[in-house]
DNA sequence: CGCCCTTTTGATTATGGTCAAACGTTGTGG
DNA sequence: CCACAACGTTTGACCATAATCAAAAGGGCG
C-alpha cells in the first residue's frame, strides 16, 4: 500500500527516499498523535485518513484548530517550538509515517527542495490558520460553506476528489468542533445549503452543484491556499478524467513549493 | 529617537546594524502599510504604535486576525508567500522600518542569529494565531479577557507595561473587529470584567488587579508565545524597577530565540 | 435483530447584534 | 475662552443568531 505512489516532477525519487526514512503506522479513529505539551514531536506524515489539531477549550470541549488531510505534516516545521501548544488527533482510522527530528533535519540542511518544501508547508499551514480567523467573523452559513470549500480544494489537490463532490468522512460534531458551532447548528447550517442548492450530502459524499457559486457565497478566494497556476490547472482535468489516485499523495507537498525560489531577483 | 536602543545578549550589535539597512518612516493612524494581494512586500519592523493585519469579511467588515507591536515583524517570515492574503494597516500613529526583502535574505542567509529569528517570528506568529482560534471558540467575557492577557503579556516583552497595566491605545471598536465582537458588545464585556474586579480601565491604560486571576479566567496559559523561562522572569523585575524603557525593544524579537538550537541533541 | 453512533427535528433559552440616543473627551476655529 | 465638531464610550430597548435540551429517526455493524 505505501508503495503505490504517485508523484510529479523532481519530487519523485526524493520523496520515497525521504518517506523511507520513517516508519509508517496504522492509527485508529480518535488516536492522539501527538499531545499538547510534547518536548519532543517527531515530523510526522499523514498518509491515508484525516486527523486534527486541536486545543481543550472551557469546560472540556474539543475547538479544533485546523484538519491535516493526507499528504500534510501533522505539526510542519513547527516543531523547534516546543513544548507544542496543541494535539494532533486522528478523527478516522488512517495511517502515518513518523521520522525522527535529527534525521530530516541533516537531511533538509543539505537538500535545498526539502528545506524549501517544509517552509512552504509551514506558511500555507499558517496562512490557513489566518484564512480559518478570518472565517470565524463570518455567519454561521457561510462559515460551514468556506470550511467545505476549502477541503474540496485541499482534497483535489491530492486527487482525492474533483471539482464537484468529494468524499468527507467527517461527522457534523467535527465539523462543529471546527467552527465553533454546536452540531445541531451545524447540521441546520447543511439543511439551508441544501435548500440553496449550494451542496448536496449523500453519506460523506459533499456533492457540490456549481462550484463558483458555493465559492462566491463562501467568499471563498483559493489564493490563500498558494497553490500555483500550473497546479490549479491540473485539478480540474484531474476531476475531468475521474482517474482513480491511490492515497498517499504527498506529491502536492512536496511539489508544489518547487516553483518558488528562496530569493526574489 | 531611533538611537534609544536597549538589547539583551549577542543580538546587539546585530539589531542596530540590520535595522540600519531600511529605512525609517512614520505612520499616520490608519494607514495602509502593505496591501492585501502585494506581490512585493519588504520586510516591515514596527517600532512604535500598533498595527494590524485584517482581511475583509462580508459587506465590507474589518476582521482583524493579528496584532502587531513595537518590535514586531509586519509579515515576519511570511513573506515568499506572495500575493499577500492579508493586509497591514496602522491603527495608531508610529513608525516602520522598511527593509528590502533581498538585502535581508542575503544577511540571513549568512547570519545564523539573524535567519533564526525571523524563523522563531513567524513560528511565534503562527502559534498566537492558533491561540486566537482558540479562542474564537470561548464566549465573549473570556475572549476579551484572554485577549488582554496576551497583549499585556507581550507588550511586557519589550518593556511597554508590567504585570499590573499597560497601555493600550485601541477603540473598543478595534479590539472588536479582532475579537468577532460589535462594539457595543465589547464594551458591555469590559462593564462585566470590571464588576468581577478583573480589571479596571482608565482612558487607555488597562489596569489589572489580580493577573493571575485574571488569567485564569480567560484560560489563558502564555506558553503559546514561547517565551523562554529566563525571558519571562525578566518581564516581572523589569516591572517592579518601573524603569524606562524607551520605544523600540526590537531587543524581544531578535534575544529571544538565541537559546534555539537549529538541532535537538 | 439490536445496539450504538449519527443525523434530524422541534421547542425553548441565551448570547450577542442592531438601532438609537446620550454622554465625555479632545481638538479646532471663531 | 467658548462653541462646535468629531470621535469614542456608555446605556437601553429590541431583535436575531445560535446554543441547549430532548427526542425521534436513520444507518452501519456485530
Amino acid at each position: 500500500l505505501i508503495s503505490k505512489l504517485a508523484y510529479s516532477g523532481v519530487a519523485e525519487s526524493e520523496v520515497s527516499e525521504i518517506l523511507s526514512l520513517g516508519h509508517c503506522r496504522s492509527v485508529r479513529a480518535l488516536q492522539e498523535i501527538s499531545s499538547p505539551g510534547a518536548e519532543i514531536v517527531p515530523y510526522t506524515v499523514l498518509i491515508e485518513g484525516i486527523a486534527c489539531r486541536y486545543t481543550i477549550v472551557g469546560d472540556g470541549r474539543r475547538a479544533l484548530i485546523g484538519f491535516i488531510l493526507p499528504g500534510d505534516f501533522t505539526t510542519a516545521a513547527l516543531t523547534g517550538l516546543t513544548p507544542l501548544d496543541f494535539g494532533i488527533l486522528s478523527l478516522t482510522t488512517g495511517k502515518i509515517i513518523e521520522m525522527p527530528c535529527a534525521e530530516l533535519e541533516t537531511r533538509a540542511s543539505n537538500n535545498l527542495h526539502l528545506s524549501q518544501a517544509l517552509a512552504w508547508s509551514a506558511m500555507v499551514e499558517g496562512s490557513i490558520a489566518r484564512a480559518w480567523l478570518a472565517n470565524s467573523h463570518r455567519p454561521a452559513d457561510k462559515r460551514l460553506a468556506h470550511l467545505l470549500c476549502e477541503l474540496r480544494q485541499r482534497f483535489a489537490l491530492v486527487g482525492m476528489g474533483g471539482e464537484h463532490s468529494f468524499d468527507l468522512p467527517l461527522t457534523q460534531q467535527n465539523l462543529g468542533d471546527a467552527l465553533g458551532l454546536s452540531t445541531v447548528h451545524v447540521n441546520r447550517m447543511f439543511q439551508y445549503l441544501k435548500g440553496l442548492g449550494l451542496v448536496q450530502v449523500h453519506g460523506h459524499k459533499i456533492v457540490i452543484g456549481n462550484l463558483s457559486r458555493l465559492e462566491h457565497f463562501a467568499e471563498f478566494d483559493p489564493a490563500y491556499l498558494h497553490l500555483n497556476p500550473h497546479k490549479t490547472a491540473q485539478i480540474g482535468s484531474r476531476d475531468r478524467h475521474r482517474q482513480h489516485v491511490e492515497p498517499l499523495q504527498v506529491r502536492a507537498m512536496l511539489s508544489a513549493p518547487s516553483r518558488r525560489v528562496p530569493s526574489r531577483p
